[in-house]
RNA sequence: GGGUGCUUAGCUCAGUUGGUUAGAGCGUCGCAUUUACACUGCGAAGGUCAUAGGUUCGAAUCCUAUAGCACCCACCA
């Protein structure tokens, strides 16, 4: 026996070892594991790629491991498995990461030509990408790296806005000139999912509009007024429907009119709302809906967030006051001048309501309009809602499925152009001569305090695409003689990674069913042929909007097959006292800090037991050294196995049972190993690994090592032969059997042991038969 | 404002279609032992399953209401 048994299990002298074991015998490609005879099942998860702009977190580590487990799993019952790996570019989070590091460094993404901006982000992304391959080989992930997939691969970018051009042909995709949720120190609009909401106590103005009072909690965009509503059926202003008033703004005074639209609450506040189309959702809503009556947008907050009145207003002392103060400092202004002019009836300081903040900076969003592309979500929401119904794809657990429903149902449009550098190029073009006609040209150096929104401030709401399509003309196929320039925006990431099943796996538009079917007789299959749709998409419930119903949407359009059958969502890891971790608490746990202590096998462990599907986890390190202490439990009881049993194999063995008699008691703890067996089965069907596991676990150190091999020291030692072959015989026979259990969830001690197993059959127990 | 969960041992959580005495891990307490393993073994304590009703021969499990907690969605200025 091995020395190396003579001392606690050391997982850091094992794992790197066994992991390049693992990868030489190539095993991790669905085509080299040679399963059962026949012609065996394909079993696929694409990996959920991790964003390509730090290094792995626990979250990433739960995913690693479930998704290894269901793979092990999977291989080791003849299946043809393929997991595929990859990593996502990220667009605006990765944007978002390395304009924190340029702050560091007293740069400004602003100030980088586009191209060099480009170059930085790409380098940072790649060496990012190195360290998190190597972080989930740590972790045991037994994916093809063969196949490996980058969001920003070129065939990932034609195919994305290939899909793109098509769903623009197909009136899916349209340029629409609508209030977005403008980030003022990000620089860019967000779709809907990317602001989240927050309670803040303001003052509620109630501000005289001649004979009429609006009540509001953002007096500084008055200037900006088109209208007043009031609610049709409110009595108090039925005379003013339909009439002009005379507003006095302190700059200057504007004319609006009274309209009457539905929306208008008659109890809040005086029942009467100024009507700003430019800066308020709502507001722009009600201008749609009297476009012919009123004034549209008038731009008086500009992309910094700052007023700018020079559009609307002659230059006077207030005007002065004002012009260029940002929005919260332009409030006080603007109060104190109403103020002055008796115009401010009363204040309520104590109004509670929601704001949108940008879920990454948490500064109040401002609604601004924009010219920008938008995906057309209906006709995409219902096959996906008819998928989950008639259940060719299922949530595990099923109750998400009634929040998918919901949200799907109440879909808006989606906004895919965001203004940052990094991401997928729209390939959209626009004539040139167009552009120079507005005085508009496109520099090409930026100059100080310009920005990249500058040098997109040519596309503004007239400027129309003059071709849609990857192979632009060298002309314009308008005027046929100007230069072309695309597209400074790119898309939202998601809406490349709600691609991505079908995109990795090499989906080609000619491969209509017909073909197909020629194809595949002739030569070998492709991998989307084999593998698509795939079988689990595991990820975090937290991304369930963003991307799972995304990916189900866009491949139902492509290739009108689903893109995954389950749907596996798992919680957020949170620390032991249920908090979530974040670097300003301080109590983030790296995997990798943990993995060297004590082992992937323990993390693994850790993760996955006690944590059930959609639910938060509570980490600990406790935790962890409890699975460590059970690897050493697997060791030392294998060790003692090791020690007493002869260094034959289990065929001999066998041979020599047949002439002797297995006792009665063995015979029963064969059976209830046989019961185990079939029991964490089927939890492992069932995708309950959290059973699978800790059943197992508390088999084998209960039963196994406390029962099973205290109770055969005394016939080891006896004189009785056979009854000393029956405990042998047993003893190699559940440890092995044992072992196979424990691997998908503990791949690394589980193989290592393997190795000295004198009933060892093949080269490697990731291999063995299940 | 709408929705989804959760509430079971000190802590973290299981508990499948309702069916004997409600389970696990960690923790606690007692005992043992140089043993394959102290990263150990044996044993123990600890729960009126949030509350109140209801259905049932039988409820942690199904129904209704209440309370607390968490999260998601939402254009009342």
């Amino acid at each position: 026996m091995d020395e190396k048994f003579n001392k606690p299990y050391d997982p850091s002298e094992t794992e790197e070892k066994i992991y390049k074991k693992w990868e030489k015998s190539g095993y991790f490609a669905p085509e080299a594991h040679q399963p059962m005879a026949g012609n065996p099942k394909p079993f696929c998860i694409i990996m959920p790629p991790p964003n390509a702009n730090g290094s792995l977190h626990l979250g990433h580590a739960l995913m690693t491991t479930l998704e290894d487990i269901m793979i092990r799993y999977k291989r080791m019952r003849g299946f043809k498995t393929l997991w595929l790996p990859g990593a996502d570019h990220a667009g605006f989070e990765t944007q978002v990461v390395y304009e924190k590091k340029l702050e560091k460094e007293g740069r400004s993404r602003f100030q980088i030509p586009r191209e060099k901006l480009w170059q930085e982000i790409w380098d940072f992304t790649q060496a990012n990408k190195v360290v998190m391959e190597e972080q989930l080989k740590r972790l045991g992930a037994s994916c093809d790296w063969s196949r490996k997939k980058f969001t920003l691969d070129k065939d990932i970018i034609e195919k994305t806005q290939d899909t793109f051009i098509q769903m623009h042909k197909e009136g899916l995709i349209y340029r629409g000139n609508r209030l977005v949720n403008w980030c003022v120190k990000h620089q860019t609009g967000l779709s809907e999912l990317e602001t989240k909401h927050e309670e803040r106590t303001d003052a509620l103005y109630y501000i005289k509009y001649g004979p009429i009072t609006v009540a509001t909690v953002r007096p500084e965009t008055i200037f900006g007024d088109t209208a007043v509503a009031v609610n049709p059926k409110d009595k108090r202003y039925k005379d003013l429907i339909g009439k002009e008033i005379e507003v006095d703004v302190a700059v200057g005074k504007i004319n609006l009119k009274v309209i009457a639209d539905k929306v208008v609450d008659i109890e809040f506040g005086t029942g009467a709302v100024k009507v700003t189309p430019a800066h308020d959702q709502t507001d722009f809503e009600i201008w749609q809906r009297h476009k012919e009556e009123i004034e549209g947008p008038k731009e008086v907050i500009n992309h910094l967030g700052r007023i700018d009145l020079k559009n609307y207003f002659p230059k006077n002392e207030v005007y002065e006051k004002l012009q260029g103060l940002k929005v919260l400092e332009a409030r006080k202004v603007i109060v104190e001048e109403l103020q002055k002019k008796g115009l401010i009836e009363k204040i309520d300081n104590d109004y509670k309501h929601d704001v949108s903040l940008c879920y990454k900076c948490s500064n109040i969003l401002e609604p601004r309009l924009m010219s920008q592309w938008f995906v057309k979500m209906e006709p995409l929401a219902k096959p996906a809602i008819k998928a989950v119904e008639k259940g060719d794809i299922k949530f595990i657990p099923t109750r998400f499925k009634k929040v998918y429903f919901h949200w799907l149902k109440n879909i808006r449009d989606w906004n895919i152009s965001r203004q940052i550098v990094w991401g997928i190029p729209i390939p959209a073009w626009f004539c040139l001569d167009e552009i120079a006609k507005k005085g508009l040209l496109p520099q090409k150096e930026i100059e100080p305090d310009q920005s990249l929104t500058h040098w997109r401030k040519w596309l503004d709401f007239s400027t129309k695409p003059v071709f849609i399509g990857r192979n632009p003309p060298k002309k314009c196929p308008g005027c046929g003689k100007n230069d072309l320039i695309q597209d400074p925006d790119v898309f939202d990431t998601w809406f490349s990674s709600g691609q991505w099943p079908f995109l990795t796996l090499g989906f080609e538009e000619s491969e209509s069913p017909s073909k197909s079917k020629i194809k595949s007789q002739k030569s070998k299959l492709s991998d989307y042929e084999q593998f698509y749709p795939t079988d689990v998409m595991e990820t975090g419930w937290d991304i369930l909007f963003f991307w799972v119903a995304r990916m189900v949407m866009l491949g139902l359009y492509k290739t009108k097959k689903v893109p995954f059958k389950h749907v596996y969502l798992h919680g957020l890891v949170r620390d032991k006292d249920k908090q979530k971790m974040s670097k300003s608490k301080g109590n983030v746990i790296d995997p990798l800090g943990i993995v060297n202590e004590y082992g992937a096998d323990a993390l693994r462990m850790a993760l996955i037991i006690g944590n059930t599907p959609g639910n938060d986890l509570a980490f600990s390190e406790e935790k962890v050294r409890g699975y460590r202490n059970f690897a050493n439990k697997i060791w030392q009881a294998s060790r003692f196995v090791l020690m007493n049993t002869p260094r034959t194999n289990l065929h001999e063995f066998n041979h020599k049972l047949t002439r002797i008699k297995l006792s009665a008691y063995d015979k029963k703890r064969l059976k209830e190993f046989e019961s185990l067996k079939k029991s964490v089965t089927k939890e492992m069907d069932s995708f309950k690994f959290y059973i699978a596991g800790e059943k197992i676990y508390h088999y084998f150190w209960h039963t196994f090592a406390d029962k099973i091999i205290e109770e055969s020291k005394e016939r080891l030692n006896g004189e009785d032969a056979k009854e000393k072959q029956s405990a042998q015989f047993i003893l190699l026979e559940i440890l092995t059997g044992s072992l196979k259990l424990l691997h998908p969830f503990m791949p690394f001690i589980t193989e290592e042991i393997y190795q000295y197993l004198p009933g060892k059959i093949k080269k490697t127990l990731m291999v063995e038969n299940w």
